[in-house]
DNA sequence: CCACATGACTTAACACCGTTAAGTCACAGC
DNA sequence: GCTGTGACTTAACGGTGTTAAGTCATGTGG
């Protein structure tokens, strides 16, 4: 069984386990069957389970690049912002249980694996230029950084939140345009 | 060995673990040998791991609600906000892995606990009463609710992204201040 | 052409984990 | 005093991540 690239297929049985939900947080195990190879067979590509989790990782950051792209038109600033945040939120819906392994506190994945980093920091740039524009400087500037954080940390709470309480404790759409159009207008006005 | 309370000297056991860090996840069976009883006993008070650690994470919203309590001063309404989100940063960054399981993805939390339940609400309210005067409404009303989200969102993403970068890609205390007050300005402009 | 080394993969095991069933045993109530 | 209840222990089940040892094909040097 040594088809087309074992490390490949795995990574890929990985992200289908994880997308197709059914609960439970995926195990290394588990990964390795559904690929038809031993348990012990992930080890020969992967130094361990973080190692792989930190590809399927990429993996999430890599679509979650695509959708942010997809919903940069050239509106005005803050209404690009929203939309973007917008964007970030629907992935976080689309694929609870990756949005959560992407963001898994420290243990369990490995965040020094080269994919993984240049993936999330390619998110992470899309998100800063558009802050940036809203407050009207440039996005290497510290305000840019600083901009950039807010955003991001703003988005990425609401996910988290929206995540926890399931039911919707808040209803999500409106809710959260509120939210980023305010720090939109505070941003513009720094 | 039924001294006074087993209940009560497992979640304060607990407590002590993940307070004293030392990187991985508590395991029921590692309280159960702090606690100097056997594996099964724990079940005899709690229905499983996942209550449990719902009684260790209110814990850490009753203190959390402490720090909270005491960073409210009687200045403007926008220093007051920005003086809660420095508390709550204070807080994540003190005790890490109890911040992490407050929050832990949907599984492992019991969230239907009273006890967590009240706890955590009386923190989302104490930031919200905060976040509603910085926008001039009310707490109850709608607006006081979103800006409450957004303030509880932003803070909470702030910390979630301070700790997964510990080495501090971004200097916390300055850039997470100047991001709270573009914020709280956005607020009070609604 | 064949011995051999390398590396991919399997098998088997270790030490954990959460959870449950069965058993023990002190103590309260009748 | 007997009985029953409830707190706790012991032992086990199935699961996990990880590692050591073994197998086996493949390609390479002699």
């Amino acid at each position: 069984m040594n088809e087309p690239d074992l490390k490949a297929r795995l990574i890929t049985a990985a992200h289908t386990l994880i997308r197709s939900g059914e609960g439970g947080a995926l195990s290394l195990r588990g990964v390795a069957r559904k690929a038809g190879v031993s348990e012990a067979a992930p080890y020969t590509w992967f130094k361990g389970k973080a190692e792989l989790m930190a590809h399927v990782a990429a993996l999430g950051f890599e679509a979650l690049n695509v959708r942010l792209a997809a919903s940069a038109t050239d509106q005005d600033a803050i209404d690009t912002l929203c939309a973007m945040g917008q964007a970030y939120l629907d992935f976080a819906e689309a694929e609870p249980a990756l949005y959560a392994l992407m963001f898994s506190d420290n243990a369990g994945l490995d965040r020094t694996v080269p994919r993984y980093q240049s993936a999330s920091g390619a998110c992470f740039d899309r998100l800063s230029i558009a802050a940036s524009q809203c407050a009207g400087v440039e996005a290497e500037s510290e305000t840019g950084q600083n901009a950039a954080l807010a955003a991001w940390s703003l988005v990425h709470g609401l996910a988290q939140l929206s995540l926890e309480r399931p039911e919707g404790a808040f209803s999500r759409a409106e809710s959260a345009q509120w939210c980023m159009r305010a720090l939109a207008e505070g941003l513009s006005q720094v």
